[in-house]
This record gives C-alpha cells, sequence and structure tokens, in this order.
DNA sequence: CCCTTTCTCTAGTGGTCGCTACAGAAAGAA
DNA sequence: TTCTTTCTGTAGCGACCACTAGAGAAAGGG
C-alpha cells in the first residue's frame, strides 16, 4: 500500500499533475495519437518534455493514461446508463440520447476518444488494438445486458442479442465520426431515435 | 483536348502507373494517410520517390487521386445499388448488405477507405476535410432518395427523410469501423438486417 | 551519329519526430 | 550550512518525415 499522504523527498513538481493530464486528454482527443505531437502536448500541458516524461512515462503511457481517465470523467454516461435503468431497452435508448449529447457538447472536442483517436493501424505499437478491445468489450457489455433481459421476459425470445448488441454499438460509433464530421446534436437525437426503432417492443409485464 | 494516342517524346516510364496507383491506394486503405509514409508508398508501388512524385505530384495529391480511384474501383457498390434499385429502402438495403460483404472481403485491407482513412484533425492539410466532405454527400444522397420515394408514396408521407438518411449512413460508418476491429461478414450483415427494421415499410401501390 | 526530352537512381536537404543527458533549482534531512 | 533527493530548463540526440538536386539512362527526331 503507499502512503498517499507521505511527504515527498526532493523538490516538488511546479504543475498540477491532474490539470496537466486533463489537457493531454483533450489534445488526444481532439487531434487523435499520432497526430498529436510530444511539442503539442507540453505546450497543451504548459509544462517541459522532461517533466512529461517524469510524471507520465512516454508518450503511449501517457495516452493509455489519459484514456483510462477519459472513461471515467468523460465517457461514463454509457456505464451510467446500462447501470442505472432498468431494462437493456431503456439503457440503450438512453446511452443513444446521451451519446448525441455528449459528443456535440460545446467547448470541449466532438466524439468520443475511444471510437476516434486512432486512424485504421495507426502505430506500430498496439494503441489502436487496445481501442479496438475496449469498443469489442462494450459491445459484449450490450450483449450481456440484451440477454438478461430475453431471460427475464423483457424481450422477445427470439431477439439476436449479438445482433442487436452489435448494431446498437455501430450506430454510437457512426454517431461519434458523425459528430467530428460537425453534424449537430439534433441531427444526432434523430439518428438515436431511428436506431431505437430498430428494436423490438418489450413485451408487457 | 489532349490527345491520348501521341508517343510521348523522352524516356519512357519504367512501371504501370495504375497498377502502381492501385498499390498507394491499399496502402492509404490499409494504414490511412498519415501512417502511410512516402517510404511506405515507394515500396508497395516498386518505384523510387523521384518517379512517384513525377507521376503523381505530391503525397497530398497521390492520396486525393487514389480516393478517386478507390470510389470508382472498389466503392462503386453504393452508388449502383442507389441507382438500380426501385425504391429507396431496397437500395438502402443492398447497399448495408453489400457493404458488410465488400468491408470484409479477403486479400484486401477491411472497411471503407473514405470512412476510415484520417485520425479526426489528421493534418494540416484539409485532408481529413475532404473525406468528410464525401461522408456528408453520400448522407445527402440517401436523403434525396427517401425523399423521392415519399414524395412518389412509397414511404409513408410522415417519414424523417433526413433522420433516416443519417441513421443509415451511421451504421455504414459503423460497420465500417467493426470491420477493421475484425467484425467478420455474417455479423455484419446482421448489424444491416437490424438497421433496416428502423425503416418503416413501404406503402403498397 | 548527336540532340532533346523525359524518366530513374543516388544521395542528400531542412524539418520534425519521440526522447534524454546534463546542469542547476528547490525542497527535506542532518 | 551541507547533503541528498527530485524536479525543471536547455540543448541536442539519432531516426524518420516529405521532398528534391543532379547525374546518368533510355527513348524519339534529326
Amino acid at each position: 500500500m503507499v502512503d498517499m499522504t507521505a511527504k515527498p523527498r526532493g523538490r516538488p513538481r511546479s504543475f498540477d499533475r491532474d490539470a496537466a493530464l486533463d489537457q493531454a486528454i483533450k489534445a488526444f482527443w481532439e487531434h487523435g495519437y499520432e497526430a498529436t505531437s510530444v511539442a503539442d502536448l507540453t505546450r497543451a500541458m504548459g509544462i517541459g518534455a522532461p517533466s512529461l516524461y517524469a510524471a507520465f512515462g512516454d508518450k503511449k503511457a501517457l495516452f493509455e493514461e489519459a484514456v483510462r481517465t477519459y472513461v471515467e470523467r468523460y465517457g461514463g454516461f454509457i456505464g451510467r446508463a446500462l447501470a442505472e435503468e432498468p431494462t437493456a431497452r431503456a439503457a440503450l435508448a438512453r446511452a443513444l440520447r446521451e451519446a448525441a449529447e455528449e459528443y456535440t457538447r460545446p467547448g470541449r472536442p466532438h466524439g468520443c476518444l475511444v471510437i476516434s483517436a486512432t486512424a485504421p493501424a495507426d502505430t506500430a505499437t498496439d494503441v489502436a488494438a487496445s481501442l479496438a478491445a475496449m469498443r469489442e468489450h462494450n459491445v459484449g457489455l450490450f450483449e450481456s445486458r440484451i440477454r438478461a433481459d430475453i431471460a427475464a421476459g423483457v424481450l422477445p425470445p427470439d431477439t439476436d442479442a449479438a445482433a442487436l448488441a452489435r448494431f446498437t454499438g455501430a450506430v454510437i460509433q457512426g454517431m461519434s465520426q458523425q459528430s467530428r464530421d460537425g453534424v449537430g446534436r439534433a441531427e444526432l437525437e434523430a439518428v438515436a431515435e431511428a436506431a431505437m426503432r430498430a428494436w423490438p417492443p418489450e413485451t408487457r409485464k
């Protein structure tokens, strides 16, 4: 266990690590992993390169921490919708609706960092593969939630859980890219609404 | 008018320009614009850098020609579906179905070059903006096709053409990204099928 | 043959990439 | 104060980036 209150021995850090991380998140979020250079990062974070490397490791490690913190800080709405709504249908309807809002929120980059931060095979490192795995993981969460509702009789027994989960994930990914292309909140909310029409109705209890 | 049969004066080109362009298309398609270096291109195309610059201009011009040729050579299925099918619903159902097939075809990169070749604000140049405009243009084509069917009484008069077009575009974009993430043809066909359930039925003539 | 034209090859250009050696600055410990 | 520890700023590392100057090679025209 690390003692979080222990006074550090040497010269104290001259910047707010968390605030600097948040600026790094915004930079990666806006420009993507490859297109954000270390020089861009040090400028956005207001620190020198050696401070960046001392505090965060290398560029890849900083990106990984940025992604982790992004998911907690900005991407939590999907997890909340899944956790708080009573049914899969309600949860994913809310996730889609909130995605339209979150992906177009003024004052921050549009779209989703996890969905849009890497080009195809973006780098020799496995950064792109790691984000792809996170996207697939989300589809798996959707599918489990749908399966639970089928088992509980909330969704019809002939529902294709995997297809419905993957379809919903595809719509969210498409919404993220469209928000980056400049599409506004109202249009994306209409996309979310249209997507829910592909869902089977809940069977009455 | 340029005379295409005139014998060129100097030393003839030692490579097949069209075959080299096709290799460039595949390289950009697989790795994206930024991540494909000129060294990668010369290797894939089997020519030296000066030959590349003489035949195609600079990297950006080569990419633009690659995109144009890609659309003709590999991305034509959407235009064909729109042109050949009798209704908007049939056209976009076919486009989605064929996207599942095209985006996972063995022996070539997965997904769509226009959708997936650039990270967010990929470059200082306007390459990313140009691709975004092409994506939006496609959504506009979908919308016109849907409007025509509403006017013809094939789709219900309360159909939201813009929303339905944008939704369908979002699904195609999501399918492209998922195919890059390794999702297979059968799963994407299920996504296409699910998406069409969001469409209103055609009103019988 | 020689001349002109165009392409190809070698070998670089300056610039940016991610990253770091090193010296000095700022803190606690003694 | 002096020592130790840790961070910060300068300055620059080798590698790669997109791109090209210059010399020679390969064609047609005379």
